[in-house]
DNA sequence: TTCCAAAACTTAGTATACTAAGTATATTGG
DNA sequence: CCAATATACTTAGTATACTAAGTTTTGGAA
């Protein structure tokens, strides 16, 4: 990092202030967001994680564990563990083709697919709880500014070896 | 939650897409945040975990654990978790004083002080990085409408009961 | 055709974070 | 004063999420 002289945007200390600190904010907002979701979702029996996985297939139903893990952007073992939990709870099945026996594709169940108009609702909520006294153009701005800093660290992270890859 | 009648921003079928959620883009900010710090920070052997409290316990040393779980935005639970973690790495000690037997004060030990020095710059270099091509007034309007965000699901999350308050 | 690399998924181990329920100490109302 | 409540922390159990290192299957190059 910082290859080129570019100055800071504030000296260091600044961002000892978790309040002036995006990733600090962004993890209160998350968590914050989540609880509030989950308390409603868990009335239908539906963890905030399963939630995730749900939101996904109920958009695109019958894709692979890999790009559903893509799709909700967690990495392939956590996308394991939650596809056993959604299994045995009855949400999903798994199903392999003779065409590539290395893939497994996701299908939901009738069940879950009727949950979409249950929890559909209830993450909107939260939504209008969340941007509660926001203009449509602020609540509109915050995604922009998040996505530019979502692709700026994808960017980076891309462009940066991980510690094992140094090793190896 | 919707006890006054206030329209919806969007139908619901529009959170369904990850890309219009807050929820969603704050999740995959911290995380992203999160990773490329902890790139950093783990060759000084401080996980991100645990620069979360180091962070707050460089503008604040010596308070007590809840003081602490409550700046760092963290339950108390997790909060002796990451302290019993940071004091076997040496990082901190734990005082009890007589005044008041229950309270635990921490204390960073004076490596961990001089850690700032190092990990401060590193956390400065990842929000350079997550803020790149963005002006100083975007910044700014990124962490209010956060903390505007924060603020609301605060809000509600404080009038609402949980699940045990409804049971007992 | 066979061997090597890539792709898709799994397993193992760990860190982070929560809720619920417990213990110990302090404070307060009757 | 003392019982009830509140405060501060801990323990137990679980969910979420990761990295590293497997297995199995496929595709491609020699």
């Amino acid at each position: 990092m910082a290859k080129k002289n570019q100055p800071f945007r504030h000296p260091a200390e600044y961002y000892t202030n978790p309040e002036n600190s995006i990733g600090y904010l962004a993890r209160i907002v998350f968590r914050s967001f989540s609880r509030l979701l989950e308390r409603s979702t868990l009335e239908h029996d539906v963890s905030a994680g399963q939630w995730r996985f749900l939101r996904q297939l109920w958009r695109e139903d019958g894709i692979t564990q890999r790009e559903l893990s893509e799709r909700v952007g967690m990495r392939e073992p956590t996308t394991v563990v939650a596809l056993k939990g959604l299994e045995k709870a009855g949400f999903i099945t798994r199903k392999k083709t003779a065409e590539d026996r290395r893939k497994t594709f996701i299908h939901l169940t009738p069940h879950a697919k009727e949950l979409e108009l249950i929890l559909a609702p209830l993450n909107a909520e939260v939504h209008k709880v969340a941007t509660r006294g926001m203009t449509n153009e602020e609540v509109e701005t915050l995604r922009v500014l998040m996505r530019r800093v979502i692709a700026n660290l994808a960017d980076e992270t891309a462009k940066l070896p991980t510690l094992s890859d140094i090793k190896a």
